[in-house]
Parts: C-alpha cells; sequence; structure tokens
DNA sequence: TAATAACCAAGTAATATACTAAGTTAATAA
DNA sequence: TTATTAACTTAGTATATTACTTGGTTATTA
C-alpha cells in the first residue's frame, strides 16, 4: 500500500465529483478550480481512474465525469491503487533464503500491515466520508448558500 | 498522513531492531545486510528515528542500536512521522473562501480521512506486529534453527 | 593505539511529482 | 455545416524525493 500526495489529489477530486455530480457531469475545469489541482494533472489522473472504471466520461460541450459506480461501492483504496499503482513489495519468496531467513521475516510482518492498512481503507467508501462530514457539518452550521453539505446532500435526496 | 517506501524501509528496519535486539545492539551493518538497504541510507533515516528518541545508539565496537522504548511503546505512525514528515495538507483555513466553500469542505473530507489513517496506525505497535506474525509462523512450521519467530520470542522470554 | 561503529555532511543518479504545451476526437449548439 | 466545448492523448520538463556514494569525525572498546 502507498499513500502519497498523488492519491491525496485523486481522493479529493472524487470527493469533489460525488459532491457535485448529482446534477449532471462534473468538469475537470470545475474540479481543478475548486480543489487548486492543474487541468492537465487531472487529465492525467482520470485517465486511470477511468481505466478501471471509476469514473465515466461524457464529451462534447456539457460533458464532464461522473462517479463511475454509486459512491457507497468505491473505496478509498480503489482510488489509491488506481493511480499509485500497488507495487508489490519485496517478493522474495524462493528468490532468497526465506526459510525463516530474517530478511523475509521482517518483509512478511511488513506485508502483513500493508494488507491491513489495505483492509482498513477497503472499508471506507466515497459516501461514508462524505455522510461523516455531513455530520460534523450538522454541528458547526453553516454560511454560503448552495455550497453548504446539507444543501449538496438535499440535492441528492 | 503519508506512506512512502521510505516509511516502508523504516518500519522494515524498526522490526529487524525488534526482533534482534534482545541480546544486545544491532548493528546498522547488520540490517543492511538482512534487509537489503545501504548502509547510508540507514544512518539517514536512523538520524530521524533517534531525534524521536525512537532508537538509541551504542557507539564503539560491539555497539549498535537499541529501540529506544518497549516494542508495544512504539506505533507504526510513530515510526512513520518520525522519517516522512507529517505534511500538513492544505490548511486553507482562513487563507481562502472557507465557509462552506467547495474547496475547503473536501480538503476537510480529506484531513478527516487521514486522521483515521493516523489513529489505526497509532493503534499497531511493533510488539503487535511481531506477535501476529508470531501466530502465523506457528502455523506454517519452520526450519532454518536460531533464524525464527519461536526462537527469537524465546530469547524474549 | 588500533579497530569498531555510531554520527555527520555534501554530493548525485534515478525516479516520481506536478505541470505545460499542443494536439485529436466526439458531442452539442449556433 | 460550423464553431464550441470538453474529453482524451502524447510528449516534454522543472522540481522534489529517493536511495545511495563518498569521505569524513567522534566515542568506545580491546
Amino acid at each position: 500500500m502507498r499513500l502519497s500526495t498523488k492519491g491525496r489529489y485523486a481522493v479529493t477530486a472524487m470527493l469533489d465529483l460525488a459532491l457535485n455530480g448529482q446534477d449532471g457531469p462534473v468538469t475537470l475545469s470545475d474540479i481543478s478550480e475548486n480543489q487548486g489541482i492543474s487541468l492537465s494533472y487531472l487529465e492525467q489522473l482520470f485517465a486511470a481512474l477511468r481505466a478501471r472504471q471509476l469514473v465515466r466520461g461524457v464529451r462534447g460541450p456539457g460533458g464532464g465525469y461522473f462517479l463511475g459506480r454509486p459512491a457507497d461501492e468505491i473505496s478509498i483504496a480503489d482510488i489509491i491503487c488506481a493511480v499509485d499503482e500497488w507495487v508489490e513489495f519485496t517478493r522474495c519468496q524462493g528468490k532468497e533464503d526465506c526459510r525463516g531467513g530474517q530478511r523475509c521475516l521482517t518483509h512478511s510482518l511488513w506485508d502483513d500491515l500493508s494488507r491491513q492498512i489495505y483492509d482498513f481503507l477497503t472499508d471506507i467508501t466515497l459516501a461514508d466520508l462524505v455522510a461523516r462530514g455531513l455530520e460534523k457539518e450538522r454541528e458547526c452550521g453553516s454560511r454560503k448558500p448552495g455550497t453548504t453539505l446539507e444543501e449538496v446532500s438535499d440535492r441528492a435526496a
């Protein structure tokens, strides 16, 4: 498992999609402006997301991107793996002395941990994040019309 | 939270320490050989780990490194934060339009997730990892004398 | 006093990050 | 039909990070 700023950009962009994709497709230009990410970098990221069917592009005027499937069926792990390319950690099984050897012992412990992190992020969906954000927003109250979580959620309902 | 290969090297090295540091200090040369990490890179990593009191160095012949405190008091988050420099994610609170603005909404959702990952890794200690590895090893059985988890654990007891 | 191994600093090749530039293709609206 | 929009594609690049090399110094032990 890897968790870089690249993965963060991807998750952030997907969150933007989840929040704004209710009433029509969202353009990368919008996300670029909203999140302060360069358009071309977004295009790169979305090429990877599209390859995994996490988003669906619509061409032409009025076009943009939708989520590839419902927000509660897209996990954070899905997103991060799409852009960050799950690099398999030192798989020395077979190659080196792995019959209880010190090297592969620690490697297998690391693999276990990595698997745990992956499982953890597999259980968190975009929908979860948005829902949890909703609760928090409710506590603090909101001000600017049309851009609060409540109203976004109302539109979705 | 960041989770790079650098963090993986640090965790791997600390696991090595936890496993072999029972009967005396472990040299970076040993870890270098065991884990296939360059000595100088290890020195860089251990400078950061030492700064956070996660390891304790002993100079001179017969010297090496010990864990800075018991393995059950060192979390994976401690290790990763030591070498990876917890970069605070876009703190646009105040600077930009943050009263329900779309940008900071997604950013705060990301912050929440990042906090969750951090909390998750705070709950996992080196001792946990070693213990969980122990169980697994027991199931499969081991072969080479002196380097299996059972024997390492026996030495520790 | 010699050997060991931590500790320190500067430089570097290789890679990843994030972006710019310059297009092509498909869909819509004039 | 034509212009516009926005997805899609490719190539190149400045910057930063990674992982390492080199060449030291200091403290400790034999």
